[in-house]
DNA sequence: ACTGATCTTGCAACTCAGTTGCATATTCTG
DNA sequence: CAGAATATGCAACTGAGTTGCAAGATCAGT
């Protein structure tokens, strides 16, 4: 009951729709983080809108639903932030592993990034939040 | 003369033209990556045609002389990879601290990724390299 | 349940970074 | 001073993401 789509719209403050709930779905079910083009072709047969599809997976990162990450391709990647949906995204450090076979992106999380801060705060930055990007080979690929 | 833009092309394989070296100056006095607008704009009056600094970055990527960060709004900054020019772009870890206020991106140096690839390791992906993202205010900024 | 303010959807047209093809010019090795 | 290999410039193209606008859906208050 609480990872239905309809009551984590309603938790996020998102308005419940039928786009929504697909998309919703098709995040929650996937276990690396989807493209624009990726939810489109698993929405293949309900002919969502391009542009609705952008701004659904915008409102759901504006509300903290989810997060997008950049690729090296220059476009995004999009994941529900936290797989129990506990923590907000804003508070919460975050790592991303880049698989260079099959180019997939994983959401890993990450509690040592400590050593990491302190060294820039060193430097003269003040640092607020942080993303850790790892490149190699995933689980299925190696 | 180490430092001199004809001789590092040289060393890199990259052919001495005038684009070359004048991209090169420009990047080489930066102490941020900059964008391929950034490098445009500190070469008004060369009028270098924009496809042809596309291409001098991406021989640039190629070679290892500088290396490409993908920013928030999804384009490319570009920087010469390491200030001393010794180590290559491939076996050198790599932390950038994005500005939320400048919206600059610095390269840092950073030696400590050990923790995060342990354990990384340990839930079954193999690292072989890592770029570490900090978000917060730059010292001019703060 | 009905109404209405508010938010979402769909379509067309647009933007803008980056790419591709091709003809011409430049580099650099022998 | 060749001549092969590579770099440059221009025009046309690509494709992810945006904007404007009119029509449709949601949901809180009655
Ligand atoms: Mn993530
Ligand atoms: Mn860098
Ligand atoms: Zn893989
Ligand atoms: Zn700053």
């Amino acid at each position: 009951m609480k990872r239905d789509p309809r009551n984590i719209l309603q938790q996020y403050k998102l308005k419940n729709t039928p786009v929504r709930v697909s998309v919703l779905e098709v995040l929650l079910g996937s276990r690396v983080a989807l493209s624009h083009n990726d939810i489109t072709e698993r929405l293949k047969g309900k002919d969502i809108d391009k542009v609705t599809l952008y701004r659904t997976l915008n409102s759901f990162t504006e509300k903290g639903l989810t997060h997008k990450v950049p690729t090296e391709d220059r476009n995004w990647l999009y994941a529900i932030f936290d797989e129990d949906l506990l923590r907000p995204a804003t508070d919460h450090y975050h790592a991303h592993f880049v698989c260079n076979k099959c180019d997939k992106i994983y959401c890993l999380p990450v509690e040592e990034h400590q050593s990491m801060q302190n060294s820039s705060i060193k430097m003269g930055f003040k640092v607020l939040s942080s993303e850790v990007r790892l490149h190699g080979l995933c689980p299925v690929c190696q």
